[in-house]
DNA sequence: CGATCCATTGAAAGATGTCAAGCGTAGTGG
DNA sequence: CCACTACGCTTGACATCTTTCAATGGATCG
């Protein structure tokens, strides 16, 4: 348990510096996106009301507990935290989000947002008005229904964060955190070996709901085990199933 | 930590046993239930869909981990547990259902339900078979939208939970869920003061991720301190603002 | 290059879990 | 209707995991 003791921040400045393919069409995360399943004039439709390519500096929010829900983000680059506070101030990561994923779901249009969500290092994400998404849906129903996948995937992992927050040890914990994003790594294209951890450790603590110094020693013992070898970031998973056992 | 050793039980016999008034027209619980907002023939056309007054016995099943998902649910009356297991078979429960409350919207569409619904005393509920619900959405978008706005309320509800798990002590997190069954108790035009709880001991230190011990000896504590009067299930909350203290 | 934050490690304290036992209540069956 | 059994709840004693406090070295950033 750690209280917020983080600077206030202004919000990113929307800077909206194009990409190469700055577009949905051709983009390599349509499969995860809201985008997915578009095709012809209905994807061409969705594209127009997309600012693709938002740029954010680590530390910068996308936005804050508080702010109008007024729109949905799709992570194009970076990664993100998303958090919430309770009355004292006391922070719970509640999720760490990566290429592809949706941000914002988490409250009713146009209502106040109850979470915050700030970027882990230089990120650049999609922004897609929640107003002008649901005009489009009217017109092409599998936007409404996508909208609905979403959010139940959403469901879904909260779920599992409540699992895994309620029924594991600090230990399973951490090995389980390092697997999911193992899988979710490797499920982008990229390694589940070598894993880059952007987060903090005092992050990664929170998350799991551990305290820093015992996120630490455990990283000290999994790589006593030889399950994996981390330098600060950068973490290899060297046995693969010993850290499944563990996990379990 | 514990592993499940419910016996397993046959689904619910279901029996459609007419209550009175068993329609949404005039229903107590219609501004909490799917049809909220729903006026004139949009609403008998979605009353049409629904199958009225599905009776569960203590401890059947609204559906389990593995059912596909065809049908939301809303509670009539009684209480459920809804709740996930891991590998092991540790179980997790993830929420407490009462009247007027959605059950089911965890699961994509057709897809296989990861959590199991358990009721908690003799219930009632509402059932609404999902393909009809999206068919009448076609013709009525604010269906969509109001499915939306549920979901929305499953994550918040659910990230709530997170950070209940998360940043407070067992005896925050008994404190914060005798104040929020007060709420909801209230909230639905009954006593905040009285509490039925139908969950065991078990089932709660379940919910808060405390072993049955752990919570035994906080509703001692809390009665110690004049702030609660337990004699089994039922509670009376005899001092909110201190319950409020120790919530927060 | 200083200031600050992050990560690691050790030592000690504390909250919660586990084990064990007893009690009460509720349901079952004779 | 009563006795018996099973289960849920409570309480005590003890174990242990995790936190908290403290100190140090290393990395990062302006």
């Amino acid at each position: 348990m750690q209280l917020a003791n983080e600077v206030q921040k202004p919000h990113a400045q929307i800077s909206t510096r194009p990409l190469s393919s700055a577009t949905c069409l051709g983009c390599s995360r349509q499969s995860m996106c809201l985008a997915h399943q578009l095709e012809g004039e209905d994807l061409t439709a969705f594209d127009s009301i997309v600012k693709h390519s938002v740029k954010l500096n680590k530390g910068d929010y996308l936005y804050r507990s508080g702010d109008r829900f007024d729109t949905i983000y799709t992570v194009r680059s970076g990664s993100f935290k998303t958090f919430i506070n309770d009355e004292e101030g006391r922070e719970q990561i509640l999720r760490f989000a990566i290429q592809g994923d949706i941000v914002a779901l988490d409250a009713e249009f146009n209502k106040e947002h109850s979470t915050s969500v700030q970027a882990l290092e230089t990120s650049y994400v999609c922004s897609i008005p929640v107003n002008r998404y649901l005009e489009l849906a009217a017109s092409v129903p599998s936007l409404y229904t996508r909208l609905l996948t979403a959010m139940s995937s959403r469901i879904v992992e909260e779920e599992e964060h409540a699992l895994l927050l309620g029924t594991k040890s600090a230990e399973q914990r951490l090995a389980t955190l390092l697997l999911s994003l193992s899988q979710r790594n490797a499920a982008r294209g990229f390694s589940g070996v070598e894993l880059d951890l952007h987060m903090s450790r005092r992050d990664i603590g929170n998350y799991l709901s551990a305290a820093v110094e015992t996120v630490s020693r455990l990283f000290t013992r999994l790589q006593e085990l030889k399950i994996i070898d981390a330098h600060g970031k950068k973490v290899v998973i060297t046995d693969m199933d010993a850290l499944r056992k563990i996990a379990a």
